[in-house]
DNA sequence: CTTGTATGAATGAGCATTCATTCACCTACC
DNA sequence: GGTAGGTGAATGAATGCTCATTCATACAAG
């Protein structure tokens, strides 16, 4: 079979997509400054060198983890918030959709809230466009909410924005680093119930 | 002179003051895993080898620079905290002291929020115990405004504690990567507002 | 002289990256 | 349909560099 045609049937590349799994795997599982890149190719069942026909280094492979999980959750979230109307509801839907996510698949959680942040060179050079727009579309959303009346407007919703974000994120992570499993999902609510009640009496 | 009177003289060792203040600052600059050892050593006007007289190795500044910072700062919480009795003053008092403590000296808050993040080998043995005495403070203040009426019983007090803390943590994170400077300790009032009153009109 | 401190050059382990070689498969020509 | 030559993906051993750590030596103080 040429090629082209072993692409075709098998999505494309094989091994490309072999590496960015074992990639996650072995990152979240040792840390990316304590992985090897040997480490991540015999994971992925490739030899050492194959890495480097697919990824620039190390690094690159750190990188392009984020860039296609970070571009199909904020493509996931605009599908699915643009159905709904009710900012509240809304908000709701962005809380579920953050820990399911995160919650389906715990080693990329751990290479997200963990590896990704060891380092102000990565958070600066990857993580800023995508999550500056994550913040974007949360602070959208209350904005509108306080234009319908549904939000107070004494609020900037650029702080409220960032405090909904790392409601979540710190939820995800004591999920993270907790000796017990438990689901991470059913939080939403919970969240959400305090985020827009307060937790005044 | 003696080493013990040089000690009392210029406070408990100089050197070792010197290498923990070098560690913070070159850590923030580049980042642990990029910091050499001899990075830190010439930062503090020491040899290369005088960095193993106080610390075991690498790890272990990164270590100490945690345990320091992290026990002064809880100390300094419950100080503050005990003179307050009003649950949602102490809320905002712990608003206050996270942000002003943070706000007040930016390599530290680097190392706190990205660099000790940066290993779940570091995150797992030191800020384990420190970080749930922090967050146990956080939650008996909830309870407690619980138990007065105060503060709603509808909602779990450690969850509500892992979203205060989650919304703090944000603020210091995106103040540490912000382009523009900005003082950080006047969010205070803006997140205790929503935390305490909600998003909700 | 002895003891405690500090030095910084030397060591060597660890690891990212390279590249000469292999080999599976393709194309072209008879 | 079979054979020769060509292609480039894949390999993994070898390379060479980067540091953490050590230790023989210098120095200071009493």
């Amino acid at each position: 079979m040429a090629k082209a045609a072993k692409q075709a049937k098998n999505g494309i590349s094989d091994k490309r997509e072999a590496i960015l799994r074992a990639g996650v795997k072995v990152f979240a599982a040792k840390g990316f400054f304590n992985s090897k890149v040997a480490d991540v190719a015999s994971e992925a069942g490739v030899a050492d060198g194959t890495v480097y026909l697919y990824f620039k280094g190390k690094d690159d492979i750190l990188h392009s983890i984020f860039d296609r999980a970070m571009a199909e959750f904020i493509a996931e979230g605009r599908r699915e918030l643009e159905h709904i109307d009710d900012p509240a509801k809304q908000i709701a839907k962005i809380a579920e959709l953050h820990l399911s996510r995160l919650g389906a698949d715990r080693s990329l959680a751990v290479v997200f809230q963990i590896e990704l942040r060891g380092s102000t060179k990565f958070m600066e050079a990857f993580s800023a466009a995508a999550f500056a727009e994550y913040l974007e579309i949360i602070r959208k959303t209350i904005e509108r909410g306080q234009k319908d009346g549904a939000f107070r407007s004494d609020v900037k919703p650029i702080i409220a924005a960032k405090m909904f974000y790392g409601a979540l994120d710190e939820m995800v992570t004591n999920w993270i680093l907790s000796k017990k499993p438990y689901p991470l999902e059913p939080l939403a609510g919970e969240v959400v119930k305090v985020f827009l009640g307060g937790l005044n009496a």
